[in-house]
DNA sequence: AAACTACACAACCGCAATAAT
DNA sequence: CATTATTGCGGTTGTGTAGTT
């Protein structure tokens, strides 16, 4: 047995609101609050709506302070940065900027902003395709290796939440990826401190106790500050914790693979067909799945083969700092997952 | 000017999480 | 602890409008 309809649909009103029942919603939410019931607030009022249509009403027009279209480029940017760390998670993104609502963002990301991105990569995917035509190709993928390789020691060597670390200066696995800057470190980590995410440890526990040295958290949740850093994704390795001595090690990963090439795929996405792309995404889906798995209760029902071609956009973005994020959020940290390298890239749009 | 198309935005729907009983 | 009601969220659809043919 379904639930309970929340009102009698029959004699309630659909459609867009008018001027007149705005004015009443907004009369009686100013001078006497919701009453912590949106359900009976309807009938107090005299609307024949739904009291989800009433709260969604208010939330997303009604309230003071709220602001509609004229995002701002910076504004933007927050959005696609959060948008590749997170995915769609459209509420805490509008947590993060002041008077936009979820719905306005979602609606702005779907209507133009992907749009936008999308172009620009489109773009770069040409520069990519000249320079791969002179040879250039062969001469980045050596650079790249040695860097990785650079970048392994380095790590290794380091502690992640040591002053040092961050001034360190890593690779850039892809070139294409020099544009995009990780320009919300900031934001993205008070965001998750103010989504009542305490607790949350962001990082696995064997690499902290890897490093022989503990970091300096006042509590679980402190994930280390990164501010003003640019942060190379290493997306297509994974960091691998030994049994035997606990060392980390950063190993090509399969998962993750195809990845480094984001802004590409990103762009081919919208030209290849979606039963195509489900076939050989399936690979990618490893986040998104587990986390479905994870909030079922472990149940195998997953989204990921209901999605549209943008909700498949979710699993190719879908990097590792979203399962982590998941899985904490489900409090059951992964294992083979290394928040501070792989999450915090960010898009920085000109 | 009418028909058509694309776009932007508002609103709805269903599900999961949470609160209340 | 189980059940039911409510809230919050994200995906999707509906509607109005501007632009194009």
């Amino acid at each position: 047995m379904g639930r309970a309809p929340c009102c009698d649909k029959a004699n309630v009103k659909k459609g867009p609101w008018s001027p007149e029942e705005d004015a009443k919603l907004k009369a009686y939410i100013e001078h006497h609050g919701t009453g912590g019931n949106w359900i009976a607030l309807p009938q107090k009022i005299g609307l024949k709506r739904c009291g989800k249509s009433c709260r969604l009403r208010w939330l997303n027009y009604l309230r003071p302070n709220i602001k509609h279209g004229g995002f701002s480029e910076e504004e933007d940017n927050i959005i696609c940065s959060l948008y590749v760390s997170i995915g769609s998670r459209w509420s805490i993104i509008a947590a993060q900027l002041p008077g936009r609502t979820d719905n306005d963002i979602k609606n702005y990301w779907n209507t133009r902003l992907k749009k936008k991105l999308l172009g620009k990569q489109r773009k770069e995917q040409q520069i990519q395709a000249r320079r791969v035509s002179n040879n250039q190709q062969k001469q980045d993928v050596k650079r790249e290796n040695e860097n990785l390789i650079a970048a392994s020691e380095v790590i290794n060597q380091v502690p992640y939440w040591s002053a040092e670390y961050s001034s360190l200066p890593l690779p850039v696995t892809d070139v294409s990826f020099q544009h995009y800057s990780l320009n919300n470190q900031t934001s993205l980590r008070n965001l998750m401190v103010n989504n009542k995410l305490e607790g949350i440890r962001f990082s696995n526990d064997h690499h902290h106790h890897q490093q022989q040295q503990q970091p300096p958290y006042t509590n679980a949740c402190e994930i280390p500050s990164l501010s003003n850093q640019v942060f190379p994704t290493m997306v297509n390795h994974v960091a691998v914790v030994s049994d035997e001595n606990n060392s980390v090690t950063y190993q090509p990963s399969n998962i993750f693979q195809g990845f480094e090439n984001f802004p590409s795929d990103f762009c081919e996405l919208v030209c290849v067909n979606s039963q195509q792309m489900d076939r050989s995404m399936e690979g990618f889906n490893y986040g998104k799945e587990s986390v479905d798995v994870m909030s079922n209760g472990g149940s195998t029902n997953t989204t990921s083969t209901e999605s549209t071609s943008w909700g498949d956009m979710n699993s190719l973005v879908y990097s590792p700092l979203v399962s982590d994020y998941e899985g904490c959020r489900q409090g059951n940290p992964r294992d083979v997952v290394v928040f501070e390298e792989c999450n915090y890239f960010g898009m920085q749009m000109q």
